[in-house]
DNA sequence: ATAAAGGCCACCC
DNA sequence: GGGTGGCCTTTAT
């Protein structure tokens, strides 16, 4: 999948959330990645593997008021995942689960009309760029189970929580 | 071009 | 509970 459309001042910075801290990739043409790394230095080889050859100004003031508006004020900003159709396909499938609901894997296969590419879905679902605004950690398994989440799972635990008080 | 690895599921024991 | 085989996409040989 690597082929980066250029990206308009691409920008990145850490910030604090009601699950950790977090690391926000954004452009002008909308938040390209939200991930929850254990470390600064995991953070940079992500964004590193992601986007290589592009080089990110950091901004932690402009990351700390995104995630002001994402996880307080409960606004979505802009998005701009970079991925295949099939993956994007899903990713907006995942925005169409309200907070505080879940779908089962088996359920998104079925609404995007491929039935049987459950097991390519939880894959796909794992390579979710950005976290909680593309809401991978609503999706558990048909037999209930909670299934993964790249984060840890006590993480979309907490996530599935957090939605449900609301 | 091919192999291997996945955040799964249904089915069996 | 557990193991197996089939399913489909992506990534790494």
């Amino acid at each position: 999948m690597r082929q980066l459309p250029p990206l308009s001042e691409p920008s990145f910075g850490f910030a604090q959330t009601p699950f950790g801290e977090c690391c926000i990739v954004f452009s002008n043409d909308g938040i390209c990645a939200l991930i929850f790394p254990e470390s600064k230095e995991s953070a940079y080889a992500d964004l590193d593997n992601r986007f290589p050859e592009t080089d990110f100004r950091q901004d932690d003031a402009k990351a700390i008021r995104l995630a002001r508006k994402i996880f307080e004020e409960g606004q979505k900003p802009l998005l701009n995942p970079i991925g295949t159709d099939f993956q994007l396909s899903i990713w907006r499938a995942l925005q169409r689960i309200p907070a505080g609901k879940t779908a089962t894997y088996a359920q998104i296969a079925e609404a995007i009309g491929r039935p049987k590419a459950v097991r390519a879905v939880g894959t796909a679902i794992g390579a979710n760029p950005i976290a909680y605004l593309i809401p991978c950690h609503r999706v558990i398994r048909t037999d209930g189970g909670l299934g993964g989440f790249r984060w840890g799972l006590d993480c979309k635990k907490k996530m599935l929580d957090y939605e449900k008080k609301k």
